[in-house]
DNA sequence: ATGAAAGCGCTAACAC
DNA sequence: GTGTTAGCGCTTTCAT
């Protein structure tokens, strides 16, 4: 083990240990076109005594070929986002392709600066959450050259690919559900995300259903920050005692939904015939608690997979369908009347 | 917006297009050198025209320079992780360095693989969970001449550098503490994870406290995979039914923890006075359960923080201390008598 | 099966 | 303040 200098190793120092050409070196270590045994055997030696690393640096700029897809999503913490990226891994694994991910906390000008980022190093392939994104961060992903996924919405216009679960949809559904299992006064409790873009769609979806059928939201409260589990209990506390004729609660994700009803069960309150109540996003963790709450999946892992499947075939130079449209089912679970 | 053809804009286009020298424009973009406010903003205006995205890796490989951070953590999904990630990203957004994460799946193999990749892009920095890793990794983590910091442990000898908590003394001091709090009938649940050497250390640290005053652990589970909730709940009826004397349950983390308080409560289950529980982790999530979970803070934004200080000062030349123990507090909550 | 030369797109270092 | 030159460490291409 050596490179006591404060340089890394190139190709160069594997080249004169073993007394090979550089360019043989890096066939070897690339397995690219024919080595004799006997040289490989050398090369790997060398290698492996000096420590080498390659340098993809370098290696990239020559090539013009970098193995990095660029993978923005709005949160790490919010779960769903680590599922779609446990989608994406699972995928991309089989392939020689690497997720590189970026970070946006919601924010459009981060978004378009993590991009930018992510873009300067000339990945393969960009997955990103969502449809909405500044009109300079739309031009760079046009004109990246690349192929580009826009994931987890499909109620809009992409760039070029997209893959996920309509929430307009989802909220209709959700509301149809409600409404055939006999409730009419109607809570929602959701996220003060004005750039949530996909939990408006949902609420939008959820609001218009109901207008259909000419019933309207009795009441709703939106909360930022915080435990949602906490929060989910405060504020249904609030909003019953606000408006105590309620019958079901709509809730913008299981976490503050499963606030919800503990707070509920406490009070003895008979879930789902005096209250009923429902989350979204089918969060696994929760399988566990009291009751299993009404909810419907936002089919995360599977979004990672088709959007990296895309990707990698696109990369490939194969031809695959760009749009791609998944169908959640609602989990009536055991907080809303089946009917 | 040009591109058209499948190429991507290079410095000398926008050079042609503002008619300044390449490397004017090279400093331009970099804010380097003085530059006349005339041609800066011909500069400016003909790469924003243009859609240009700098090459970082023609960049990186010319200035010997990567403003990249490796982050190295075994998994996403534990919650913990995404923490830290936030405590790093936290202190690197002050500096122009940024993360970059890799995960291991808790797999030694896939850990020396993930930091090869990593460091063959010549990171600025490797951040990296524990102080256990294969030979070859710990060859790579010396030879990279970079600064490295090993996190979430000080358990052992770094590398390096190594922020965090002794998951050892953590397992002591919950054990005196419940002790003290009278419990003698002691139940242990936890995950089977051989390499998770954190969670081995803390259960090792604990038995050892125990044993120090006479008592052993009357019964012991441990799980993988599935709701963590869930299992909790699962466990802790199975252990309960099986050994009905214990008095107390320790859980290897907080969420297993609240699936076993679930369960308790429903039973009707006196707690702390007839069992008493405790979890690690503090994690907020579970702020909102019935009774606050007794717990032990693994300072994990405190951890990320502080690694990225390390990596940022040592990265800008200057001297800062190696080695950080953060001593995690035990906090009582409502399931751990206090004494 | 192996090697030599050219160059990827940028920046350091040095002119002017 | 601006331009020129010479690489950075690899891979591509072509020769042998």
């Amino acid at each position: 083990m050596a490179n006591d200098e404060n340089r890394s190793l190139t190709l160069r120092d594997v080249s004169e240990a073993s007394g090979v050409s550089e360019m043989t070196v890096s066939r070897v270590l690339r397995n690219r076109g024919d080595v004799s045994a006997a040289t490989r055997e050398r090369v790997l030696k060398a290698a492996k005594e000096l420590g080498y690393v390659p340098n993809k640096i370098a290696g990239a700029l020559a090539s013009q070929r970098v193995n990095l897809v660029a993978v923005i999503i709005p949160s790490l913490s919010n779960m769903v986002f680590p599922e779609v990226l446990g989608g994406i891994s699972e995928v991309l694994e089989t392939t020689d392709l690497q997720p590189v991910v970026g970070v946006t906390d919601y924010l459009p000008e981060k978004e378009e600066k993590v991009l930018y980022e992510m873009l300067s190093w000339r990945p393969s392939g960009v997955i990103i959450a969502g449809l909405e994104h500044t009109d300079a961060a739309k031009a760079m992903l046009r004109n990246a050259g690349i192929p580009v996924v826009e994931i987890m919405d499909v109620d809009g216009k992409p760039v070029d690919a997209m893959v996920g679960i309509s929430h307009r949809r989802a909220g209709r559904e959700m509301a149809k559900a409600i409404l055939k299992a006999g409730y009419t006064n109607i809570g929602f409790l959701g996220t003060k995300m004005p750039l949530d873009h996909r939990a408006r769609k949902r609420f939008e979806g959820f609001t218009e259903a109901l207008a259909k059928s000419g019933v309207e939201i009795m009441d709703q409260e939106f909360y930022s920050g915080g435990s949602a589990l906490l929060k989910g209990r405060e504020m249904t506390q609030a909003m019953l005692e606000r408006t105590p004729e309620l019958d079901f609660l709509y809730f913008s994700n299981d976490m503050i939904g499963a606030g919800g009803m503990l707070y509920l069960l406490e009070q003895g309150i008979d879930i789902p015939g005096q209250i009923g109540l429902a989350g979204f996003n089918g969060v696994e963790l929760l399988q566990g608690l009291p009751r299993k709450l009404a909810s419907m999946d936002a089919c995360r892992r599977e979004s990672g997979r088709h959007a990296a499947q895309i990707i990698a075939a696109r990369v490939a130079g194969e031809d695959i369908e760009s749009v791609v449209e998944l169908t959640p089912k609602i989990a009536f679970g055991d907080t809303l009347k089946r009917r």
